[in-house]
DNA sequence: GCTGGAAACGTTAGAGAATAACGTTTAGGA
DNA sequence: TCCTAAACGTTATTCTCTAACGTTTCCAGC
């Protein structure tokens, strides 16, 4: 992952993709919300609210939190972004639309944060469930740990 | 789970448990932790850190933040408590001990947790995070949704 | 038993995360 | 055009957690 791959064209296609569903969903992708969105998507990394806060706070306005927390809540139910429990952060959907179950594996050192969709996890975390008689609503399934670049160049965190 | 069960010797148990450990590891059971940890077992719930701190304040004494704090860094470090991410609250782990990953069935009704071992469901989240080249370090695993008992009674959440 | 240092605990202060409850503006359908 | 709901602004507060200090307590080594 990371360093060699052209992010001004995966910051586009998320905009693009988000324009599209709201559109198609009759929501509204309201100015604010799309400068939300991508400052998220300025990395592959998981964004603090209080870090949009204060980007919004350069960028000259005087944001206040419910400012951001009401883009995020927008932009989670739309599906466009996931927020990250283990970080109190959020992250973009690389893939909205789809409807899925999201697992995250979440490098320690350069704080990449890689969507993953294992039909065979999925399929193990449903079974795990389904014997211990549960119905899973929602599931947060973040794993930590070193990307496979970052162990190749190891100083360790 | 839940209703009918001998709690007070699960928390016995607990306590006791966590005694042999910390004598074994020469760490220090304090009054304290002691309090605290028999707070966290009172059900099978995940519990908040100022409903401790609460509970310390109802007992008599001036408790401040870090105090309980301290107190669940320690518990945690001890493999005695679970943190619940997607709650920001703690629950006593059932078999200290055992060195062990965490997975979470917790019920948005009735909000028992429970803790779980699937060797399956650790073997597809190692398998998953394998075939990506990523080394996992630590996880978050919490799944939510309708106990066994909470379906039968539904009039859901 | 005394003592020195580390661990535990007390306390003050503040950062970071999120929401409640109001008011104002704006977009867009009737 | 008007009217309503959604979006946004603003103030205040709650909840979650930590930094940084000082004091007490434990206990290992003398």
């Amino acid at each position: 992952m990371g360093h060699s791959h052209d992010h001004s064209a995966c910051i586009d296609s998320a905009i693009s993709e988000a324009e599209r569903l709201c559109a198609e969903r009759g929501s509204r992708f309201t100015d604010l919300r799309r400068r939300i969105l991508r400052m998220i998507w300025q990395g592959h990394k998981a964004v603090k609210a209080y870090d949009l806060l204060d980007q919004l706070a350069n960028e000259g306005g005087s944001a206040k939190p419910p400012t951001v927390y009401r883009a995020l809540d927008f932009l989670m139910d739309e599906g466009l972004v996931h927020k990250i429990e283990s970080l109190n952060a959020y992250v973009g959907c690389p893939h909205p639309g789809d409807s899925h179950v999201s697992q995250f594996l979440i490098c320690d050192k350069c704080e990449t944060v890689k969507e993953v969709t294992s039909p065979e996890l999925r399929a193990a975390v449903l079974a795990a469930a389904k014997s211990r008689d549960f119905v899973i609503r929602r599931q947060t399934l973040e794993l930590h740990g070193l990307c496979a670049d970052c162990q190749r160049d190891r100083q360790a965190a």
